[in-house]
DNA sequence: CCGAAAACTTGCGGAGCCCGCAACTTCTGG
DNA sequence: CCAGAAGTTGCGGGCTCCGCAAGTTTTCGG
């Protein structure tokens, strides 16, 4: 890889983290994108090049785990039946909550980052960045779709596969919501497998005798 | 209803309508908030105190859509199980294109009003219009998830109601997109009958003996 | 029927977002 | 080493959205 392409990179990821941290840290409406592109040490119009709006820059490092998501799935043997191959690609990718980027992660069972812990918190509580997540999210579910039709061998323009595929995004929403507001804290591994395994299951309609 | 309500809520529709054409006849680029006051014979600045933002007032007749979707659910008999319940209340809300609005309206089986079908294509191919859809799609689904938690007894705080309602919000989103891409066109209705049906089946994968 | 209170509309002003454009700087490939 | 591709930046401008305060219309109690 070219030191161009490094660069780039780079100044991407310090966009991102710094629209995170300075929305987390301020609230997103006392954060201008000139403070973002002056904490990455770019120019404000420099942001722009690589984000179109405020909330595409929060929220991407999220988006992309989604995008890695799909990929997953195409990567999962063969042998594995598509659920399973989805719920592992899912549990591989969204199981551990520690920050995966600047080393120290041990196995990441349980040890949540407590930044990147808010920041969902914030993402999935301020409107804005509710509506560019699902927007980027039904993006993605377009690569899981295609995945998914590769997969069952399904053509991508019919119903079961853009199905499979939100019904997983959807799970997987879900599950980080519960997660960001659980008090006390939980982690999210188990809530996204049973978020999963329940949609794969249709979601039968609890015996309410459980709770007379 | 006092006068005060009526013109409010005439007003509202008016602006809505007025963005919609609009924008399925320009292109959403080509549209100002400025024409869509004109259009609707108020000030620009009262359009913003009826939507804050143009794609809000575009998607707004979609969105009531799913509102109404929401409180239909609990209306629903309760003998039925849920999963009836829901597939009976989707189909009577989104099982007719016609336009419910201006009388003519037959039993709405075939005949797509064709400026709506124009409106919802524009709806699932502009981003921003995506990103707002889905924005107050989780909205809905908060309504949506109430309703389902009270009929079965859940707790709205658990992963089931969610679970479900977000499903839902996924089949009908996916059957909506298949129909405004399906040429020939072809009505929407069984497609939203497939889509949840196949949700509440968990769905199965297909056996890839079918296409040898 | 009347007069205050509440609700709604509107123009103005302003902060901020986002983009096109045209220089300028930096990297890349032959 | 040197064209040209790629990236950055300042500038300018159009647009959105909101707060505010004044003006207008509807409501409602007496």
């Amino acid at each position: 890889m070219g030191l161009r392409e490094r660069k780039k990179l780079e100044t991407r990821q310090a966009l991102s983290r710094a629209a995170l941290r300075l929305a987390v840290e301020r609230g997103l409406e006392n954060v201008l994108v000139e403070d973002i592109a002056a904490a990455a040490g770019v120019s404000a119009r420099t942001f722009n090049n690589y984000f179109s709006s405020k909330a595409e820059a929060i929220t991407s490092r999220q988006v992309d785990r989604g995008r890695r998501l799909a990929v997953q799935v195409r990567l999962r043997p063969q042998e594995e039946s598509l659920w399973e191959a989805i719920l592992e690609a899912a549990l591989a990718e969204f199981g551990s909550e520690s920050g995966s980027e600047s080393g120290g992660a041990s196995e990441g069972v349980e040890q949540p980052d407590p930044e990147w812990t808010a920041g969902v918190r914030l993402m999935v509580s301020e409107p804005a960045l509710i509506g560019e997540l699902s927007r980027a999210g039904t993006e993605v579910e377009r690569e899981l779709a295609r995945a998914i039709a590769e997969r069952t061998g399904t053509d991508v323009e019919q119903l079961y596969p853009r199905l499979v595929a939100a019904s997983v995004g959807a799970a997987i929403q879900v599950a980080t919501d519960r997660w960001v507001h659980a008090d006390p804290p939980v982690p999210l591994k188990p809530l996204v497998r049973e978020a999963i395994t329940q949609v794969a299951a249709g979601l039968p309609e609890p015996s309410t005798s459980g709770t007379p």
